[in-house]
DNA sequence: CTGTTAGCGCGTTCAG
DNA sequence: CTGAACGCGCTAACAG
């Protein structure tokens, strides 16, 4: 690692006068030659372009963005880097401006409301044209208001205040169809274990499952098993089912995390995956689900669709087709081993 | 999702003009009340800063980037925005500059050339102060070159050109200290199941294995056995190892993922871990190795530390104190249940 | 068709 | 201690 002092020898940045000394024009002509505006001889436009390129002269979005009072920039304030929600939501948020010309400036402020004012001050002082905020949880979380000189779009966790726009997974509607698919298989007796009661996502796929059961008049065996969204939690709670006696033919598991749990258990116990108990998780998380013996059938919450939405919706508030209120984007069921033999 | 046109009553961004009038002054002197110049009368200031507050005033860094020259942006420019990598060091590098003020422009290319050079364009054009380029394996990617008018970094895949930067995980001390661990708890028949052997990270980490036993007159039992980055070849094959008959006393895996196999194949043959046979990964992923039975021992690679000393050797560069070469990023031996028991 | 002028929001001289 | 004037890189309106 050798220390050189380069700064000299890197070229110093070429701006539309350079390239209008270059063609032999003026600096407005240059601009209307490379912005494709009529009354421009072809001749000089080629010129100028021939300048352009040869100086790779690339222009300033700056000073553009300082008069055309929009900048092409988002920002995406996250709480959850860490977390294996935000990236897909990311990835959807750049597909989904990856066509234009946004860019995204990226801040995590690690769930810290002094962190996350910070970052929004930074942000707003780059003058982003909007805010996409994505929550750590599902659960609902502050709005930062509606005094903000952009809009703002929540994803994954809904803002407080339903007169902000918000596109969150459906939950509820994710215990129904996973808990469906199971009873179209013939399974009637279903437990559920799933993470801490005291997360949204938890509450509510807990409930669409007892919704689902009540429609063909069944209940699920046993009280729901909240604890927590790991593997340990989902062999302890089906080694405490299945020595409480329990007669299950199938397990819903709250996450992939808990279903490999539910697995493993299984597996230590002889029985058969899905002859004797089919097994199911939420999130399509690739390295759970892949890794699992047989492979696992899970809920996707088509995060990346999120994201996807969350930008497109955000676009058109910053176009001035604002939207309010909360989306919930569907989500899908994916059918693998651990419920139908040889999927 | 009700339809509303509040593009109107969005408050009107606000300018150090509007500041000045509010403050009855002249915005050169509002100027320097805000940025704490001398010269300027303590009621002077305060009025101003009072008015500021009282319109919410954020002085526009485009503005201020126009002149300084420095946008006190850098772009990240990441191929693998899906993989495990990318994010930690995306982390580090937000950490290193989150006490200062810059901000990160994040783009991925998705490992094409094309969306590369699109990106680029955009945040050159953006006037990033500097670049960090994230691969998406460990083998290193062609230079951006020296052409460009800002410093780059490389991080995690080197560039093939070392007069660049670069900050990469040290594989092959990763492999020597892995198997030093074991043969510290009297370990001496030990095999090495890993990724496919296209990856100079699967060969760098094997090479350090090997170093390691000879240094102590011993050999990996058997040749290294490449494969793939998952689960289901560390069963297969820990299979096929036990089956030849092997004699082991501990097995290297290449990754986590590898180790999780590893440990399912053992548990399955009633092999008894750490007892019978030590297991270690490498990654530190914590949901693979928080779900292991027992807990895993493996090396983690510190992705943090390396987006930090890429964003701290980014900032150097910036300010002029560039420099050039390939910088090794140390890794640590996160010992758990699967080497030493009850650890 | 082209060049000149003005101005976006701000920091920085330099007179007053 | 304060304010007018200039310039950053660029585009829009107008004049030639």
């Amino acid at each position: 690692m050798a220390t050189t002092e380069d700064a000299t020898t890197r070229p110093r940045t070429v701006t539309l006068r350079d390239v209008a000394q270059v063609a032999g024009v003026s600096v407005a002509t240059a601009s209307k030659a490379l912005n494709g505006r009529d009354n421009v001889h072809p001749d000089t436009r080629r010129r100028v372009v021939e300048a352009a390129e040869r100086l790779s002269f690339t222009p300033n979005s700056l000073a553009k963005a300082i008069l055309a009072g929009q900048t092409g920039t988002v920002g995406l304030l996250t709480n959850d880097l860490e977390g294996r929600f935000s990236l897909p939501i990311l990835m959807g948020a750049e597909d989904a401006f990856g066509a234009g010309q946004m860019s995204v400036l990226l801040c995590d402020a690690r769930e810290d409301a002094i962190r996350e004012q910070y970052h929004l001050k930074a942000l707003l002082g780059r003058r982003v044209d909007g805010l996409i905020v994505v929550g750590s949880s599902t659960d609902p979380r502050p709005s930062l208001g509606h005094a903000l000189p952009v809009p703002a779009v929540y994803a994954y966790a809904p803002s407080t205040d339903d007169t902000d726009a918000s596109v969150v997974p459906d939950n509820l509607n994710a215990g129904v169809l996973a808990t469906q698919h199971l009873i179209s298989l013939g399974r009637t007796r279903v437990a559920h274990i799933t993470g801490p009661e005291t997360y949204a996502a938890a509450r509510e796929r807990a409930a669409g499952a007892r919704e689902a059961m009540l429609d063909v008049n069944l209940e699920l065996v046993g009280p729901v098993r909240y604890g927590s969204w790991t593997e340990a939690w989902g062999r302890a709670a089906t080694d405490s089912l299945l020595e409480g006696g329990a007669e299950v033919d199938a397990i819903l598991a709250g996450s992939d995390q808990i279903a490999r749990g539910v697995l493993d258990a299984l597996r230590d116990r002889r029985l058969d995956v899905p002859d004797d108990v089919a097994v199911m998780g939420f999130d399509n998380w690739d390295p759970m689900v892949a890794g699992a013996r047989p492979l696992l059938t899970t809920v996707d919450m088509n995060f990346k669709t999120i994201g996807r939405r969350a930008a497109q919706r955000l676009v058109a508030a910053i176009e001035g087709r604002s939207t309010a209120g909360v989306e919930r984007v569907e989500c899908t069921v994916v059918v693998r081993g651990s419920t139908v033999r040889g999927a």
